[in-house]
DNA sequence: CGTCCTCTTGACGGCTTTCAATAAAAGTGG
DNA sequence: CCACTTTTATTGAAAGCCGTCAAGAGGACG
């Protein structure tokens, strides 16, 4: 990762080969760090929202409400991730985020964005490809969500999270801590709270994972992979038009 | 509508007070027109995709198959619409994309995109902000499809075409031209299509809506709405960071 | 130590799917 | 334009998945 000073700019690095330039744009921009604790509410729905959020450290979700008080978690935001573009396109925010674990996240104005469409229209072009992929990535969700079966739903939530949780290294199998209420993952993937009790407890019992309290041990990734259809959509990435700098 | 020779442009203008050189710019990239017939498939998934789409009259949806054999439909494009931004960053197509009726459609270099965002910022500015409303759209598809049950899932894509299929203007409720199977609704909202057929007689009977072979009338928006969860996300957009012309 | 939240488990019920059969509509070839 | 075939729509019955309700256990926190 080279520790550098701007996440986003580490996340589109291996992607687009940054120039110095760009890099110490993204840098002068990610100016306002803030530490938030676990459970902090970071943006309510339909509150102003005049800024962007990157994740610096730790793990966030965003949730909206419906009518009927029901909750749906939309997805969750990594180290890197852009967790409130849609601020570029409205002045409120379109959905609740609240951190997972203790983080640290960054805050971006509204009018960086013009800085760096008119500025390094490259970097611009670059947002449109997190935006891009954030949406496929969506669409796969969406496409669990309505097509398959309470176990691969949960199957593929716990993939998505192995995939992308920075792992503490170790030889045995990957352990990832799951500070979620089974509520919440509920919520994530379209089921009631004791549903997923009884998915979890059948994933344990067909040996895909084990559970010890909140700490969660992938035995089988590939296997939850495939039940739950998940794909990695970031090593897909192929945006060569976005590769000449301007 | 001003009958533009960029449907694009057409759809943005409203928004956002095109400068007379961002409109040239579009129009002279929307060239290579294409009338399509209903059922005709654009695009399949995983094949190359070198262009954007750009839908100028008619209907088509974007769908997925999953490993098992099921088809989830992402979402449906109307005129204006981009029905293939995914092609910014993935040179493969992430979903097959059908024309629900008769159509013309038109194409747009990859390399296009580079000429809009390094000559017209404000242009990029723009797709970025589409990203967005297309994201926000399909998180409350993810919401309905996650958290609602049939009845109310069918409304929301009653609704949901009601609002963006251009209607013929008449006096009497708004009667909408539905050539999709019963089938292609029950993979839009995750069901099975015996159970649309269900929930659309359940829907008639109260009086939300009335059928006629493949028509519909729309006797009760409002009521499909509410039922539905529905919102008309185009409105809520504000883009101010854009405004200022670079 | 008590309270609250979360987890766990069982029993029951309802919503949705599956299976099946018929009717209606649309497409095809003569 | 008419038989013929294929697809789609419709409806009923039965089964299954998931939600609801309920009760107890285990932890976290004050």
């Amino acid at each position: 990762m080279g520790e550098g000073r701007s996440c986003l700019a580490d996340w589109l690095n291996p992607l687009f080969k940054l120039s110095p330039s760009e890099r110490s744009m993204l840098e002068g921009l990610e100016q306002s760090r803030r530490a938030v604790t676990r459970g902090t509410v970071i943006r309510r729905e339909n509150e102003p929202m005049p800024e962007v959020v990157i994740v610096r450290r730790g793990w966030l979700y965003s949730s909206t409400l419906l009518a009927d008080g029901n909750r749906q978690i939309i997805r969750f935001f990594f180290s890197g991730d852009v967790a409130g573009l849609a601020s570029a396109a409205f002045g409120t925010s379109t959905s609740t985020l609240v951190a997972v674990s203790d983080s640290e996240i960054c805050t971006l104005e509204r009018s960086a964005l013009r800085k760096i469409f008119t500025g390094h229209p490259r970097l611009g072009g670059m947002l449109l490809v997190i935006a891009q992929l954030e949406q496929v990535v969506l669409t796969d969700r969406l496409a669990a969500t309505g097509r398959l079966p309470a176990r691969a739903r949960v199957a593929a939530l716990l993939a998505e999270i192995a995939a992308k949780l920075p792992q503490e290294a170790a030889s045995g199998p990957a352990i990832i801590h799951l500070p979620l209420t089974q509520e919440e993952i509920g919520d994530a993937v379209g089921l009631t709270a004791v549903h997923v009790n009884r998915m979890l407890r059948s994933l344990a019992q067909d040996g895909y994972i084990a559970r010890e309290n909140s700490r969660v041990s992938i035995l089988d990734e590939d296997g939850l992979r495939r039940l739950g259809n998940y794909a990695d959509r970031r090593s897909e990435i192929e945006a060569d038009w976005l590769m000449e700098r301007a």
